[in-house]
DNA sequence: TTATCTGTCCATCAAATGATTGAATCATGG
DNA sequence: CCATGATTCAATCATTTGATGGACAGATAA
């Protein structure tokens, strides 16, 4: 079976995927409610009508969104997950910040649907939250702070989701954060490699060392 | 010279004050564009006419809730800072966090609301950011990290929103975050302080040995 | 009592918004 | 070339939503 979703990821030129595309960024930043269908048929340059041929409603739309989002990430962990392997756990921190942070600050996005997902409430019917593979259990496990993906206990879960959320944040705030810091975008992203590795390396290599 | 904000603030019975009460509440919720304004009204259990009539528009409503939650929050700090005033750093973000934590808790709106500014955007003209304090250069002095609230360099004020941003995130995700690691509201508010102490005590007391 | 002011609601408006219909266009295979 | 199906758009609908006008009730002061 294929899926409107897995077609419009074989073909990014299809006007199924350039819709997604537009989707994407625009859901990101203005969320659910935030965004009309209007605004991405504008963007796209296309006619209302056309989207909804394409796409359905603006759930379903959304929904697809978020699925699309969490595979890219998902496909992205792996990734470093293979860079990392076998290294001490303080490099293996540093590695996965520094390529986790520049993945997300090239797809914010990524980290503004996420965050919107975790905070926010949408008033309409069913949650779809099934379709979302689950990462922590995975980043634990990477971490060595969990042997399998069963049975990872809440106090490492809990760990797990700071530093991801530390990263979003982040990514998803530059818009706020920067003008407060003063500092151009380059500047910007380095001072969020090294402020999450401050933050972060200490406490588990610290844990580690005991 | 009495803005509508102060009177509703000075007697929380009016009607002025009902209305902002179930205002951030839902505007936390939902978000600026989620929330409708009869969504508020029949909360309170009002006219739609009667809001407008206390408040004006939807807009000013929802500025006037951001105003609202930055004192709360203001007066809340200014609470934390005169308990931990003298104590070691490490004791001193412990209390901290177990103060803030508990307070938000009770007031999640006020996180959530944080966040929402933090990360989405609002398809409305102006953005009313002047009348927001701020909060980081505070912190950041109450940390030890500043002397003065002039100049701040951008890695501290970097740290402190890392600090700050992880708190508001676990209270705004308890929707999330809590069924997936399958606690009780209780435990869950125990996890969230252990694994913040966890999480950014190292970090600062480390760099202090130094 | 009467006049005035405040607060509340009912009815309604105008714009925005999600969605659909049907005609027109384009592509593809016969 | 033609038939068929896929794609796109203009026009339109129904509902939602922010907002207002005016009637009405109650309090207060003259």
């Amino acid at each position: 079976m294929t899926t409107p979703l897995e077609k419009a990821r074989k073909d990014p030129e299809s006007m199924k995927a350039r819709i997604l595309a537009v989707a994407r960024r625009i859901f990101g930043e203005y969320g659910f409610h935030g965004t009309t269908t209007r605004m991405i048929a504008q963007e796209v340059g296309i006619d209302i009508s056309t989207l909804h041929y394409h796409w359905g409603g603006k759930k379903d739309l959304y929904e697809s969104v978020v699925v699309d989002i969490n595979k890219d990430l998902r496909q992205k962990l792996i990734e470093v997950e293979e860079v990392i392997h076998g290294l001490p756990l303080g490099e293996r921190m540093a590695i996965s910040i520094d390529m986790t942070t520049d993945y997300l600050f090239d797809y914010p996005e990524v980290s503004n649907l996420i965050l919107f997902r975790y905070f926010g409430k949408t008033r309409q019917e069913g949650n779809f939250d099934s379709i979302i593979p689950e990462f922590t259990a995975d980043i634990a496990r990477s971490m060595g702070l969990a042997r399998d993906r069963k049975n990872v206990p809440p106090e490492t879960t809990m760990k797990v989701l700071a530093v991801m959320n530390s990263i979003h944040n982040f990514i998803s705030g530059e818009n706020f954060f920067r003008p407060m810091v003063k500092v151009d975008r380059e500047r910007y992203i380095a001072l969020v490699k090294e402020t999450l590795k401050f933050i972060h390396i200490p406490a588990f290599t610290q844990n580690e060392a005991k």
